[in-house]
DNA sequence: GAAATTTGATTATGCGTTATATCCATGTTC
DNA sequence: GAACATGGATATAACGCATAATCAAATTTC
């Protein structure tokens, strides 16, 4: 086993018996990185990492968009952006072609094969969520959801 | 204003209207990112990094440990620990002193000056929570905590 | 319609966090 | 006392994320 299999929680907060324990923010990163532990290890059985992911997820799903305003939509820094998208065009999962009214332009479409593991990965991720938040009861699950999607709505940072 | 001011949910996620809405996980890593950006926020305003603000609790609660254990309570590194430990004693919040048994070890402890900023951390950290999940029904607010808990007992990553 | 400005994409680069390999000094084991 | 284990430190690399600057193609302005 190679040493990227491991997934512990490794975690400046990763603690037992002290006041972080009261904070219910600390749980909510506990939880999260629970969560990304092993999402990352379901993607990474595909050959992707969060931000292919959620790229070529957002390419297959809205056609012919330029990269910048992908980039956007994603909140990724638009020079973080290029080496991503590059690597999708390499392993031919999208294609970028030239916006004929604005050559400067790409349009960004996801191939057969990105359709297809898009498809893939969005199966093995609700079975990844299936297994984790199947540990809670559906009653528990439903309430988390629904209270985690209030914080959609709330200012950050300030 | 600097820029180091803006926590806006700049996330390879964080986009409107496709399938990654679907996921709880989804909604889960959005909520941390909010509560993250203004956690930092609040320790920023005492000149502490997450890192830094768990590794001073933690030593103002557990005295005369070494470093060692401290950094795998933590989840942290060894060698990363080692900046982390120089930067807290360096500022005077705790102290390095050789274990008498174990020439090799220290034994870190906090300084009164450590033990009064780890105080107001943790007040500064009560008033962060406050002011984010009661923004939540007070019901919601139990739920989520007494849900995110469960996690604890979770497998992580495989 | 030429000059100035803006914009899409890119390159170069830096900063912060985290992981690994190695090293030194001390302790322990046999 | 030789071999090995452990506490701590150093050096280094990889990764994620940010900014500044560049180039070409558009748009605006006079």
């Amino acid at each position: 086993m190679s040493a990227s299999d491991e997934h512990d929680c490794k975690v400046a907060l990763n603690t037992r018996a002290n006041v972080l324990h009261g904070f219910t923010g600390y749980h909510l990163r506990c939880a999260w990185q629970v969560v990304q532990a092993d999402l990352m290890h379901v993607l990474k059985s595909l050959d992707l990492r969060l931000a292919t992911y959620s790229t070529l997820l957002l390419i297959a799903e809205t056609p012919d968009q330029r990269q910048s305003t992908l980039a956007d939509t994603l909140g990724i820094e638009r020079p973080n952006f290029v080496a991503i998208v590059e690597e999708l065009e390499r392993r031919g999962l999208i294609t970028r072609t030239r916006d004929l009214d604005d050559r400067r332009a790409y349009c960004l479409n996801a191939t057969s094969e990105g359709l297809a593991l898009a498809d893939q990965a969005v199966k093995a991720c609700q079975a990844h969520e299936e297994k984790l938040f199947g540990q809670l009861s559906a009653e528990d699950r439903a309430q988390l959801d629904r209270i985690l999607r209030q914080f959609r709505t709330f200012e950050s940072g300030r």
